[in-house]
DNA sequence: TCTTTAATGCAACTCAGTTGCAAAAATAAA
DNA sequence: TTTATTTTTGCAACTGAGTTGCATTAAAGA
């Protein structure tokens, strides 16, 4: 449980992450940076970085894992609690800020909500 | 594009729907039946109730396709907009009879939404 | 510089979901 | 009922995302 160490794969990853406020897929990542770095190093970096809370991961529409840096993403524990929006023409993923609020069930604990969006981006809406 | 048969299996499927409320992923289903039919028949029997209208589906926590029938399940076209609860325990999974508030975006056309709580439920939450 | 410990690459694996094709079972037609 | 047509099924092989064990490499600390 020792510190993240700095490598040059973990700057690659971070850098990216800084460079963009969209959400991208682990398997585009993993495509990106196939000249850099293993499928297993992204990975394994996206849990750590997960984990220190510098982003956080979400599954788009197709169950597929994907990784965003927000706003909210600097704090130690990172509270998931906005919706995200999907693409269905140029497949763009984005956070939305925007609170939702989570509904009260009787006699359930809903200690987390996940809301997804589909639709057509500001792009792609004719 | 013909009729839906109906065969033994899809019977059994169906009545399987039909005998509970909650929902169940696709593996279990194909456990569950995995002495009555082959795992392909239950993913091409999911595929064509959910064509009919006649079950929804959606993916939970783990990404694990879901299926389930409602009492919105009859209509010709079934518009997805309840949400669904998991139990992080037992792992039941259910829909909520709850209508969710879509967010406008500006300039987004946004034609689904789709949200998952998950938490205790009533049996496991102590 | 040396030592310790974490991170990486690689290859092999797991598991959900899909597909091609021949055989079997429903439905429609005769 | 029998025959012809078309959908379903079983099977086995495959795809693709994500994981893992292990030997090697590279940080960070002393």
């Amino acid at each position: 449980m020792g510190v993240i160490r700095n490598t040059k794969s973990v700057q690659l990853v971070t850098e990216f992450f800084n460079s963009t406020k969209e959400a991208i897929g682990v398997v585009d990542l993993v495509e990106k940076f196939s000249e850099q770095m293993n499928k297993s190093t992204i990975y394994r970096i996206l849990d750590r970085l997960e984990d220190e809370g510098k982003v956080h991961a979400f599954l788009g529409v197709n169950g597929l894992k994907h990784y965003a840096k927000c706003k909210d993403c600097s704090h130690t524990e990172h509270v998931d609690v906005h919706p995200h929006f999907q693409c269905t023409t140029c497949g763009k993923v984005e956070c939305v800020s925007y609170e939702i609020s989570i509904p009260k069930l009787p006699n359930k604990n809903i200690a987390q909500a996940q809301l997804l969006l589909t639709g057509t981006c500001e792009r792609c809406t004719s």
